[in-house]
DNA sequence: GTCTATATTTCGATAGAC
DNA sequence: GTCTATCGAAATATAGAC
């Protein structure tokens, strides 16, 4: 059941967001009481933080190699190398890499005001961050970096439905070009 | 007085989304009571569609200029023209910007309820769904043309912070770089 | 584990004085 | 134009039976 109701939410969250997502509208879709959720969220909150650990542990392997490698002489060419698999992550989770750029705000909101979710976050953002703010990358290369994997989500996940007639992996041809296009010059 | 509870509910809105501002919180900022904001405004939702004009307002110059050369041989060569307008505008307005990033859902759902700010919404996302369904426009051009949109507005308004540290006309000058190069491919 | 019923809070919105 | 006071609705959350 649980994980029916993250589900559930998950869904509910990208259509609506996650402020007018009411535990009513959750339970309803789930053709249960509003109560039997707090049986298993003692929160609503909690419910959000439950999914943004799924996505934690989605690039958690992704984020470890990197980190791992990162002594490596150049970092722009390390991401080049671990482009296929970030964004054969992206289309397998596309619902939940959506719902993370559709609620950054109560996200923040939610994991950020919980300590325990907070170093979870950190792991994820921070690597992001500390990637983009590596001395050795010159500021136009932080540019192209912070671009090519801004390229990868917004073409995949494609929140305006830009790309609904074309199917993902097709997307995901053409957009990997660019980023290496990008990441190579 | 309406500007000014606009300029506040844009800062809020920015700040904890659209559905978590109250009434209460605009009004407290404001210093004065939750039931003067009702002379302004008949409901909460009026202040959305009011900022959405002003974000419409601001782009409809360059839609219309758009639209009134797209006739010309080469959309993509077009929008490459228009870039650095296009780049300025969003310099110009990153909060109005990053508003409508940051509260999507509720955009659409507000906005996309009301028959006559239908119509706004439409020219404003339609002309951008035109430009990109344009059957002289190869897909591989189609991935290029929104990639360079999303980068911009993505290094511009910055919402994760990555680029707090640089300064908004640099930040034009190396995403115009990057912009040009995905449009000239 | 799930239910009904209910407590509690907060929000959007209105009434009417000034 | 702004205020105080208040209404009604809807939300989160809890109590206690089954």
């Amino acid at each position: 059941m649980r994980e029916r109701i993250l589900d559930v939410a998950l869904d509910l969250f990208n259509e609506h967001g996650y402020d007018a997502t009411s535990l009513r509208e959750i339970a309803q879709r789930l053709g249960v009481s509003k109560a039997a959720l707090y049986y298993h969220f003692e929160q609503k909150a909690d419910i959000m933080v439950a999914l943004h650990q799924r996505f934690h542990r989605i690039g958690q392997a992704l984020l470890e190699e990197f980190a791992a490698r990162s002594a490596e002489a150049d970092p722009v060419r390390l991401w080049l190398e671990l482009l296929d698999e970030f964004i054969d992550g992206v289309v397998a989770n596309r619902e939940l890499v959506m719902m993370h750029q559709r609620n950054s705000q109560a996200l923040r909101r939610i994991v950020g005001d919980t300590p325990e979710n907070h170093a979870d976050h950190e792991d994820m953002e921070e690597a992001l961050r500390a990637m983009l703010a590596d001395p050795r990358i010159s500021l136009r290369q932080r540019v192209r970096l912070a671009t090519s994997i801004d390229a990868v989500v917004s073409v995949l996940v494609d929140i305006e439905g830009y790309f609904g007639d074309v199917p993902l992996d097709q997307r995901a041809a053409l957009v990997r070009d660019v980023a290496r296009e990008l990441l190579a010059a």
